[in-house]
RNA sequence: CGGGGUGUGGCUCAGUCUGGUAGAGCACAGCGUUCGGGUCGCUGGGGUCGUGAGUUCGAAUCUCGCCACCCCGACCA
C-alpha cells in the first residue's frame, strides 16, 4: 500500500475523550474514528489488523473442526420469548420494531439463534458432535461504552456453539476449544493466560476465561506462583487462613467508647488493633432479605460470592439512610454482630478466631476481646471475601496467590442443556430414544483483541504490533521521493517484499523524514526500512527493528533475506504465548 | 439510571465570571526555505460558538428547556 494515496489520517494530539492508551493510539494511528457512542468505523489500517485477528481465529476454529456459519444480525422477539430472555436480558438488548410493529432484536449473542437451527437440522445422533461458529458483528446497548473499541456498543465477535450427546462429549469438545483458544492467543502474539471463570448470567456448570495480560486491564486474575491455578478474582479462593494472633487470651469482651471512629482505618488507628483484627460488619439486602455480613477488616466483600452464600439473585449494598432503617437507627461505622437481631453470615476468614474488635451497636462504642461462639452465637460460615496478594493457593502446598490485570479476550462456556431444552431440540440416539444434546458456547471477542494487543504493545512513540497483527509488517520510509536512487532503491524492495507475500507499506509521501518517522513510531510496523539519506550513501539501506529500537544497515542485495529472516525470528519468539 | 464534567473551524484549546466587530497553535491550500526525528517564514481558505426558546438596544458570554459526548459506579467478548 502507497502511503501517498491512502487513507491513513494520523493526528498529533488525540481527543481529549480518549484516555485509555489503546483509544489515543487507534485514533493517533488513523485505525478507527468514532461515530456516535461506543461505535466506530474501521479506517483502512485498522481494517487491516482486524482482518488479521479474525483469520487467525477462522484457520483455528477450522482447524479444529469447527463450521463457519452466519446467522442474521437482527432477530425475532419470539425466538427469545421461547428461551425466556426477552424478558430477563435486560436494557443491553437493542430492541426494534419492524414496519409491522413486529418486534426484533438486534444480536448481542446467537444462543437462540443458533438452537433454532439446531433443532430443525438436527436428528440424529451419527450428527453429533457439531460446533457452529461464526464471526459476526454483535450490539449490546452498554450503559457506559468506554475506551474505543474495548468496550463499544457494536463490536465484532467470533462465537461458536457445540453440541454433543452427553456430558462426556461436552467434555472433550470443550477441552479441544480452550486448547484451540490457546493457539489463537499464542499465534496473535499475545501473553495472555487462562483463569477459571464464575458462569455468571448465562448459566452452565464451568467456564474459563481468557484474559490478556495487561496492566490498564479492568479485570483481576489471580494465579498461583507454584501451580497452575489460575482464576478470576470474582472466583478465587484461597486455602484457609490462619486466625490473626490474639494477645488478649480469653479476657472477656467489653464496650470501649471511639468517638467518631467509623472506618476500618480509623478504629484501627484510635484502638492500635491490627485491620486483620477487626470485624467489618455490612449490611446487605438479598431478594428484600437484610443480613449482615461480617469480613475481616482487611477484607473487601467479593458480592458475586455473598450473593453465591445468600442464595438470592440480587445482592444490595443499601444507603446510610436505608442501613439506619434496618439497624434501629444505627449511623455507619459503629454496626456490628453482637446483640443483633438480623441473621449473620460470616467469612471462612473469621472461623477460628478470638478476641476481636467490632462495632459497638451504640454510637461511638465498640467492643474489644470478641470471640465468635462465646460472645454471639456461632455464626454461619461461607467464602465472602476477595483473595488477596501472596495469600495461600487453594491447590498446592506451597504456592502464593499473586494478582495481575488483564483484559477479558476470550470466554468458553459449558452451557449444559439450559436453551436445548427450552427450545426443544433433540436427536435420536442408537437405541432410538430420544435424547437433549448437551451444548457448549465459545466466544472470542475479535475487536477487543485490537484493542488489548496496543495495550500490551506500545510504548510513548506509538504501536508495536506482534508481527501475526501487524497492518503491515514492513515500512519502507523513502526518505526522498525526489532523489531518483532513493525512489528507485524503495520502489524496487517494494515490488520484492510483496512478491513474497510481505504486507509494506510504502511511504513515498513529499514529506520530512522526521515526519515520516514519527508515523512509523505511531502506526508500529514491526520493521521498517530507510531508503535514501545516509545509508544509500554506502550503497545500503537502514533495516529498523520497531520493538527494540535497533538499527541494521544491510547491503541493497541482502536486504529481502535479512527481512525475511527477522520477521521469522519475531514472530517465533512472539508465539510463545 | 445515579453522581461529576464538556460542547467555540478537522484536532488541541483561549474567550464566558464582568454581554459590545469570533481568536491562537496544529492541520489544510499557495510561494519560498529546509531536508535522518513533527524545519522556518510569508500569504490564504475555513466557524449561524451543540440546539430551541427567553432576557437585552445588543448574547459564544445571562436564564430555562432539550440534545450529544466524556469521566466515576452496577453489565460483558
Amino acid at each position: 500500500m502507497r502511503f501517498r494515496v491512502s487513507l491513513i489520517p494520523t493526528l498529533k494530539e488525540a481527543p481529549v475523550e480518549a484516555h485509555t492508551v489503546s483509544h489515543r493510539l487507534m485514533l493517533r494511528a488513523g485505525l478507527i474514528r468514532p461515530l456516535g457512542s461506543g461505535i466506530y468505523t474501521w479506517l483502512p489500517l485498522g481494517l487491516k489488523t482486524l482482518r488479521k485477528v479474525e483469520n487467525i481465529v477462522r484457520e483455528e476454529m477450522d482447524a479444529a473442526g469447527a463450521q463457519e456459519v452466519l446467522m442474521p444480525a437482527v432477530q425475532p422477539a419470539e425466538l427469545w420469548r421461547e428461551s425466556g430472555r426477552w424478558d430477563h436480558y435486560g436494557k443491553e438488548l437493542l430492541r426494534i420494531r419492524d414496519r409491522h410493529e413486529r418486534e426484533f432484536c438486534f444480536g448481542p449473542t446467537h444462543e437462540e439463534v443458533i438452537t433454532d437451527l439446531a433443532r430443525r437440522e438436527l436428528k440424529s445422533y451419527r450428527q453429533l458432535p457439531v460446533n457452529f461458529y461464526q464471526i459476526q458483528t454483535k450490539f449490546r446497548d452498554e450503559i457506559r461504552p468506554r475506551f474505543g473499541i474495548m468496550r463499544g456498543r457494536e463490536f465484532l465477535m467470533k462465537d461458536a456453539y457445540s453440541f454433543d450427546m452427553d456430558t462426556a462429549g461436552l467434555e472433550v469438545t470443550y477441552r479441544s476449544m480452550y486448547d484451540t483458544y490457546g493457539r489463537i492467543f499464542r499465534r496473535c502474539g499475545l501473553r495472555f493466560r487462562p483463569v477459571e471463570a464464575d458462569t455468571g448470567s448465562i448459566g452452565g456448570s464451568a467456564s474459563h476465561e481468557f484474559h490478556v495480560l495487561a496492566s490498564s486491564g479492568e479485570d483481576v486474575i489471580v494465579s498461583c506462583s507454584h501451580c497452575n491455578y489460575a482464576a478470576n478474582l470474582e472466583k478465587a479462593i484461597s486455602a484457609p487462613l490462619l486466625a490473626p494472633p490474639n494477645p488478649e487470651g480469653d479476657a472477656p469482651m467489653r464496650l470501649v467508647e471511639t468517638p467518631g471512629q467509623k472506618s476500618i482505618q480509623e478504629v484501627s488507628t484510635f484502638l492500635k488493633v491490627e485491620t486483620r483484627r477487626l470485624i467489618k460488619t455490612l449490611v446487605v439486602e438479598g431478594d428484600g432479605q437484610a443480613c449482615l455480613l461480617l469480613l475481616r477488616g482487611d477484607h473487601e466483600l467479593n458480592p458475586i460470592k455473598a450473593a453465591a452464600a445468600l442464595g438470592v439473585r440480587n445482592l444490595v449494598i443499601p444507603e446510610g439512610s436505608r442501613i439506619a432503617e434496618l439497624t434501629g437507627g444505627l449511623p455507619v461505622g459503629f454496626i456490628g454482630p453482637v446483640q443483633t437481631d438480623l441473621p449473620i453470615v460470616a467469612d471462612y476468614a473469621l472461623e477460628g478466631t478470638s478476641g476481636m474488635a467490632c462495632g459497638g451497636n451504640a454510637p461511638d462504642r465498640h467492643w474489644i476481646g470478641v470471640t465468635l461462639g462465646r460472645d454471639l452465637p456461632t455464626p454461619r460460615f461461607a467464602d465472602l471475601h476477595n483473595v488477596v496478594q501472596d495469600d495461600p493457593c487453594p491447590r498446592c502446598g506451597p504456592g502464593l496467590l499473586s494478582l495481575d490485570r488483564g483484559i477479558e479476550v476470550g470466554h468458553v462456556f459449558k452451557l449444559g442443556d439450559k436453551y436445548s431444552k427450552a427450545l426443544g431440540v433433540s436427536v435420536l440416539d442408537p437405541d432410538g430414544k430420544e435424547r437433549t444434546p448437551i451444548m457448549g458456547c465459545y466466544g472470542i471477542g475479535v475487536s477487543r483483541i485490537v484493542a488489548a494487543a496496543i495495550e500490551q504493545n506500545h510504548d510513548d512513540n506509538g504501536i508495536i504490533w506482534p508481527v501475526a497483527l501487524a497492518p503491515f509488517e514492513v515500512e519502507i520510509l523513502l526518505a526522498n521521493p525526489n532523489e531518483p536512487l532513493a525512489l528507485q532503491t524503495a520502489e524496487a524492495l517494494y515490488a520484492e517484499l510483496r512478491s513474497r507475500g510481505i504486507g509494506v507499506l510504502l511511504d513515498d509521501r513529499d514529506e520530512r523524514l522526521g515526519i515520516k518517522f514519527k508515523d512509523a513510531d505511531l502506526l508500529g510496523c514491526p520493521l521498517r526500512v530507510v531508503a535514501g539519506g545516509r545509508a544509500l550513501k554506502e550503497g545500503k539501506v537502514e533495516l529498523q527493528i520497531r520493538r527494540t529500537g535497533e538499527a541494521i544497515p544491510v547491503e541493497i542485495p541482502q536486504a529481502t533475506a535479512t527481512i525475511l529472516e527477522r520477521l521469522q525470528t519475531l514472530l517465533h519468539a512472539e508465539s510463545k504465548g
